[in-house]
DNA sequence: CTGTTAGCGCGTTCAA
DNA sequence: TTGAACGCGCTAACAG
């Protein structure tokens, strides 16, 4: 049988109460009766019993992740870095994803709290900036925390400058020669985007290039999406000699469309992405692209979360450094 | 405030105990107490306080993911397959990623249950076909599902006709005129290669054609390995003309090593995968490859567990269906 | 600094 | 077919 808290008061000769202080590191306990209980917790291998645990304290020791539609891949990686820092803190990592448009995310968000009522929530893009979901916790007043809001001074949770990283990357599409580069921005939903697109823009004009409309297309981060672009830059009577797509799956699409036309990448045209994941290293030819360390911005996130959950008001928006990774798809333009 | 199981026995006038018989659907209760229960409970949008349930209940409504190292794709198909089931049956999806090691295994799947709990485990290779999970899970009577397992008949669970599967897509390659075809087999553990490999022989011994064990080598289902994997065979005085890997990670690196080697895919060499990942559909040629359900085998394994959980030595080993994609990675050999 | 008492919301036993 | 009383294991409020 399982060992409960009274048998640890017993053997450590102290009250239950005095052994709960101790597992959840209050005040008011003298060194020694500390050391005493420890021992008697770890001789008797207690584990304290989650479900007593939340229906006494009113808290149910989970985190949502709740999310929309992201990549899979990033999903993916931002799911790994939360669940260390959860496991790390004695939480819970509880999955959420919500269905499309405003009834059926409401209606999802809902239900989450009522079912599962955790203590707080992450958001990733393109959620972080939804007003059904922000406008629900704000009002039920649930801690939460975001990855890469469009308005990171309102928020706590993680945000990288990718801004910063895309002015670099065309800094070097520049530097090579190129002055046609065409832009495949993502999803208006997906503050992050945003931030891309002025990234194109300013490095644009700090390289005095006039910016033109035509380079510039709507997709929607989809591989397919990345194709259609491509398409679309390429036919233009002046077509540009590379290409910025806004996620990497949308850079693969580029190179394929660039494949159908008969254009050898990066000969004919260069290929640009954002995120690093892995299709950018097993395409050919290789993705110049930044990575995010996706991972890691998910255990900040929920850190920052979990500070805020603990003491109202505490936690921060904090900063992860972009990386640029130039490879093979990028080269001067040929001149052709 | 939320409401409680005695809020809604007072508002349909019977006991609490009642409430709980029809909210658990139990027998010996009138249809009309039943439906003046119903009633109520949807007037006072009564939902029953899970930690209080799994208390009372001594069951943690809970079943884990347990995994160890497959490929992130893999895992989150099956995660979303299983977070279907779960949210269908009210029952809440814990992700158990053990370490490697028989060590660290030993002590996360201990870590696993002490803290946790859970009702039951799906198992995904490779741990489908460890010794250290299978024993602790016997042992403790732990109700558990896999997926793919090497001995389907002892298990509940999922799995697909593997070794029929790899013997259409290898007939295909031969109708095509292929007789050298390679193979990189999957890692050692994980028993589904087994299949694959199997069904490569079959093929073989079928068309008339001598089993060579130079072109068999071994991969571990990374970029990498294809990539050394196919250097191997390609070195070889008598090179094959087509290659089966056991993934579809190795064969994007077949395809890059070929591409490395001045060789084009498929003028100069087939290649097959496994798994049609997203990478299949990505890389040029697109692959040749079988597509596994595997959210569906997700969210069936769940089902299984569910009826094993709720009436011990219920759940099955249920079958799920291949699909060949024949793509552009395959064609006629050339007679270089 | 420490202990006592009273629930948290539900399932379960047993009697009616 | 139904209900009353008890207890799951823990934390919170208060008393010492």
């Amino acid at each position: 049988m399982r060992s409960r808290i009274e048998d640890v008061a017993a053997a450590a000769g102290v009250s239950m109460k005095t052994v709960s202080r101790v597992l959840n590191h209050e005040p008011n306990v003298r060194e020694e009766t500390r050391d005493r209980v420890t021992r008697a917790v770890e001789q008797l291998q207690y584990k304290p019993n989650l479900s007593a645990r939340s229906l006494a304290g009113q808290r149910s020791y989970v985190v949502a992740l709740v999310y929309n539609n992201p990549s899979r891949n990033y999903l993916m990686e931002v799911q790994s870095g939360m669940l260390e820092a959860c496991r790390a803190n004695h939480y819970n990592l509880v999955l959420a994803p919500v269905g499309c448009g405003k009834q059926r995310t409401a209606d999802d968000i809902k239900g989450l709290f009522e079912y599962f009522g955790p203590d707080g929530v992450v958001l990733i893009p393109p959620l972080t900036d939804d007003n059904v979901v922000l406008t629900y916790l704000e009002e039920h007043e649930v801690p939460f925390a975001c990855i890469a809001p469009r308005n990171p001074e309102k928020r706590i949770g993680v945000m990288m400058e990718e801004t910063a990283a895309v002015l670099e990357l065309m800094a070097g599409l520049i530097a090579l020669g190129h002055r046609r580069i065409g832009h495949i921005k993502g999803p208006r939903t997906h503050g992050a985007c945003q931030w891309r697109y002025a990234g194109y823009r300013e490095a644009l004009r700090k390289a005095g290039i006039a910016y033109d409309t035509g380079l510039v297309t709507q997709g929607e981060f989809s591989f397919d999406s990345g194709i259609s672009g491509a398409n679309r830059l390429l036919d233009l009577a002046e077509p540009p000699t590379a290409i910025f797509a806004a996620n990497d799956d949308m850079a693969a699409g580029v190179i394929r469309a660039a494949g159908e036309r008969g254009l050898v990448v990066p000969r004919d045209l260069s290929v640009c992405g954002f995120d690093d994941t892995p299709i950018a290293r097993h395409i050919y030819p290789a993705l110049t692209t930044v990575r995010q360390p996706t991972s890691e911005m998910g255990r900040l996130a929920t850190l920052e979360l979990l500070e805020r959950i603990r003491t109202p008001g505490a936690g921060r928006m904090v900063h992860v450094e972009p990386t640029l990774l130039f490879r093979e798809s990028t080269r001067p333009p040929s001149g052709r």
